[in-house]
DNA sequence: TATGAATGAGTCTTCATTCAT
DNA sequence: GATGAATGAAGACTCATTCAT
């Protein structure tokens, strides 16, 4: 599908392929195959261009990341232009919250940072970026504590079936994001 | 150590070698020949008493569940001693991060569950188990907040190598308490 | 199901449980276990009673070649009856190739004897009994030429769905019973 | 002796092992470690052609089909050349019935597509092949007889060490092949 | 006598990785 | 540069068989 004369085009592509597996098969589940099949390029192409099984892994998530940043720089935009920070806030984890597939790499990639300490980076980039955006509007140790907030209703979410409800994420916000005000 | 002709002890004795490989290697890493290892049993043994590889690895989490059962009838005792709930929940909670290969497994737990339903109700144990503790001081939405403020402290301690400060938590968990008692 | 003290019965009953599993997995298929579970039996009682898993094979197959005698222990009196030879031994012939679960046995049967010549006797067992029957109303050559026959429908059966219909066999069987009659 | 990189050749080289092996040991007791042992590859090379051990025994068994019908190729010209029909299908089916292998292998294919309805039209090939070629001379229903039984004097052959001998045959053969002149 | 536990050999199969082309 | 072939290690799993009880 992707002319072998594009390299970046090539890479990417593969890369792309294994974040778009990793929710389906988990971090422990990815092969060479399997990525070569889903980024339909011959089996070699993984290996050339990614020369280990862990790179590939590495490249997976952080096109992950990569996608978790640009869903930040959204929520970013949105809670710069300024509604009731907890109400918003809210309304846009109770979004992510219903996207599956995401909150599923998100968890993968902790666990996987958990494991080994070179992916850790990736994974507090969300934690770091986000907290960064609310820090613009609310004290570090409530932004923090909101985020940490969130990313236990992410793991809520995934065994639970039913995530938290918006009421209820606004009202738990709301009470974090008003606490710490005066440290 | 464990001597032959006692199957029930044989069974525990593998079953309690898997949960502690959990944290150790991933459920993705966990192996029958790793298991029989650190059990110190042959390999047929562990085929032997548990069918496939899932049952294997259900079996370390469902040890893992019964650990992390057993360290919740803990809380509640201290819980139920009756101090401020805020102060007496981060501390336990502040103790637990510290304890990192039970976080991981409970990790290991959560993600596993997402991936196998049949497994999310040893996941929700952790969670309904502690939710029933406190709702018996606070609404049933309060006591939930709490927990999911927890679970994503959890995470958070697993990427972060330093977990948030005690009195963050204290602080975090007296707003999530002390919010929706309305409710 | 069987009580443990009726040895013989119980020997018989795991015979008889490997018999009906031939058809179904084949020789090479045959184990221990399947066996046990259809007998109904513990695990311990087959190899008790059948040291290896030969013996096991060795013995379904008797049972085997003990119901294929037991039937044309039936052939022989309805031909005895009387009828044209021809049309009794095609109306005979007809029926039995209809009973997919026999004719598939005989043909394992066969084949392990190929393989193993300790199980020929028992493979010629049929041969032999069928022509010694018809040997009282024709030649031996006939005789042996129809059963050659009879045994080449069989096989025909096992792959062609629709096995040879009665009034070809009629007419294949009444020129080869006819003919050799110089012989 | 085969160099690698010669894809197809090596293919072939493991479904010809394969094919040798099966009069040996039979549909059940072939495995990659035996064929690749005969054929001189590795072990990996044999899953690298042959995802599956069906796989492997089909193109076994696919390689005795060509067989089968490259001597029925080798029959038909025979034939073709017009002595006395009877006579000459007892002396190609006397030769054949002393080829052990051959037979083997075929009764082998027979009770394969029995089990497995995938295999049927292999199985039938050479049945459909043989009357096809007898239907030049005689009715499609003494074409049918005729090769039935052929069929059933290869596994008479099978477990009576001496074959029905060639005068048999040849009796045998034009009683068949004489009846059913009208139908 | 009878049996469930026990085990080690052996099977299929998958895969990361290497390499010739 | 790119790739399909190639392979050897490793894993899950099955089972005949043995043996303590």
């Amino acid at each position: 599908m992707n002319a072998p004369r594009d390299p970046e085009g090539r890479k990417r592509q593969i890369a792309r392929a294994a974040y778009e597996l990793l929710p389906e098969v988990g971090v422990g589940g990815l092969t060479h195959r399997l990525v070569a099949a889903r980024a339909e390029v011959p089996l070699g192409a993984t290996t050339y261009y990614y020369k280990t099984l862990d790179d590939l892994i590495a490249a997976g998530l952080a096109h992950a990341t990569a996608v978790l940043l640009d869903g930040l720089a959204a929520w970013a935009e949105v809670i710069a232009a300024g509604a009731d920070l907890a109400d918003t806030l809210a309304d846009l984890t109770a979004d992510y919250l219903r996207d599956r597939p995401r909150i599923l790499v998100e968890t993968e990639l902790y666990l996987a940072a958990a494991h080994r300490p070179g992916l850790r980076p990736m994974a507090r980039a969300w934690i770091d970026g986000l907290t960064g955006i609310l820090t613009a509007h609310v004290s570090p140790d409530a932004a923090r504590a909101a985020v940490v907030f969130i990313d236990g209703a992410v793991v809520y979410a995934l065994i639970c079936d039913r995530p938290i409800d918006t009421a209820t994420l606004r009202e738990s916000l709301a009470a974090l994001l008003g606490a710490h005000r005066t440290a």
